[in-house]
DNA sequence: CGGGAACTTGATCTCGGTCAATATTGGTGG
DNA sequence: CCACCAATATTGACCGAGATCAAGTTCCCG
């Protein structure tokens, strides 16, 4: 599954923004610049290179822990991670979900990550050192509005979720988050046919605010009313994309 | 009511950033630079100025409008803020609250604002041209850094409200409301004993994802518990401070 | 004061949570 | 390749928090 979504993503021809760490050497091919869009030369590539280093997680592994002394963040190259808080009493949201070309573990709060960070995929992640980082991009004004830009996608992505979790019945919701994630995976070039998930039903839940049991029955609505096809546990065949949105409020 | 964050804001002696928008000439003293706190210098503050007017609206004055074509962002100087979005049915939700420091109509889409923006008491703001404004902070890397630090606030800010909507009962998102208004309120210098909302039921329920008739009860519940006083409509006393951040999971 | 808006309280209903019992699935080893 | 099994998903029955509908009550502003 990984394995496909990361064929996919090689296949991109642009993933986004002024810092496309796509272009950046991985871990496989150190010194090879793919350089796929360009608004960073060769000379500016290789210094952000030098204080951030390639790294991989395995499905499911954390990235990084909210409270946490705070590390590098990251930007993620391949596969799909998920930022979530947890309170006291186990309860869990998912806060957001990161594809290629988005950055993760930004956030920080008094020298610590502000969330929990996990790789719901195996990801591949570029990692900064962020003082280093500042200081890179205070002096680079493209690389500094391009963090702006970032910021700003995952603010309005932000402002909808509230929306989601605060309006939206357990259909609308899970309606929403088809259209959110295919729109999702199709920009940044995770798509396939069938939809893949990519979350088993516990995580869909912790994202939406719902339960296992809802989202399930949620997702029998909509295979009821032929506006989607189960596939197995992670792939959906969305049948009716315009019902769907129509559903979800998108 | 509104001339009393007024006032009070007017005692602040630091709001925020590096861009503090109250150290501004105002509509009733241009020419005259408060430059409270001097990150930015007075030919830097007198160019900011050049492309950034101050405005003001009513108490429930709509400041900007989703779809909308894009006009400036505003940098509130005085007043509190709600940002929001409205479903085709009517359903509500506000997205954020702004105070004094905070940035407001930054984010849009397709050349429109992405949502909704309403002044909940008298509201005075600098406008911005975002053309100028970028321009103007591409050349400006400390403007540039105090930018991308507003919008992580502002995103911390909105993973905590999907935690609270996700997750919380509706006592708790109440208790959690209180607590995050006060700290606001006092953080950016509007507030007075007793805290007061500065928002009806009505939009509180909004803000929290509940009906009026939930936060109403929720208050008489907290009453009951002794964790709060409720004086009159908008003013709260908070008894158990303690308690009330215990509640509200904060 | 007086009147309209905002808030509170009560009765009822509904959606989604909870608990429990199957049913699928997909990974593993024979 | 198939049978098995643990993990995951679905389905059902029931319950409760919060929504909805409907009165009251309080507040606040002229």
């Amino acid at each position: 599954m990984s394995k496909g979504s990361k064929a996919a993503s090689g296949r991109a021809t642009r993933i986004c923004g002024a810092w496309d760490v796509s272009a950046l050497p991985c871990a496989r091919c150190v010194g090879r610049h793919l350089n796929l869009c360009k608004p960073l030369d060769d000379k500016r590539l290789a210094q952000l290179l030098s204080f951030g280093g390639p790294r991989v997680w395995a499905k499911g592994a954390t990235m990084f822990r909210a409270g946490e002394p705070i590390g590098p963040f990251f930007k993620i190259r391949f596969g799909i991670a998920a930022v979530f808080r947890i309170l006291d009493d186990g309860r869990r949201q998912v806060v957001a979900l990161r594809a290629p070309g988005d950055c993760l573990g930004y956030l920080e709060q008094d020298g610590a990550y502000s969330f929990e960070g996990q790789a719901l995929t195996e990801v591949e992640a570029c990692a900064f050192d962020r003082r280093q980082f500042d200081i890179f991009a205070a002096q680079k004004p493209d690389l500094a509005a391009a963090t702006a830009e970032e910021l700003s996608r995952a603010l309005k992505r932000a402002g909808q979720a509230m929306v989601v979790l605060g309006q939206l019945k357990s259909t609308e919701r899970v309606a929403h988050f088809l259209v959110e994630i295919d729109a999702l995976y199709r920009e940044r070039h995770v798509a396939r046919t069938p939809l893949s998930l990519l979350m088993n039903r516990n995580q869909i839940a912790d994202y939406l605010g719902l339960t296992v049991e809802t989202v399930s029955r949620a997702f029998g609505k909509l295979r009821e009313q032929a506006v989607i096809k189960l596939v197995g546990n992670d792939d959906v065949i969305i049948l009716d994309h315009a019902k769907l949105r129509d559903i979800g409020k998108v």
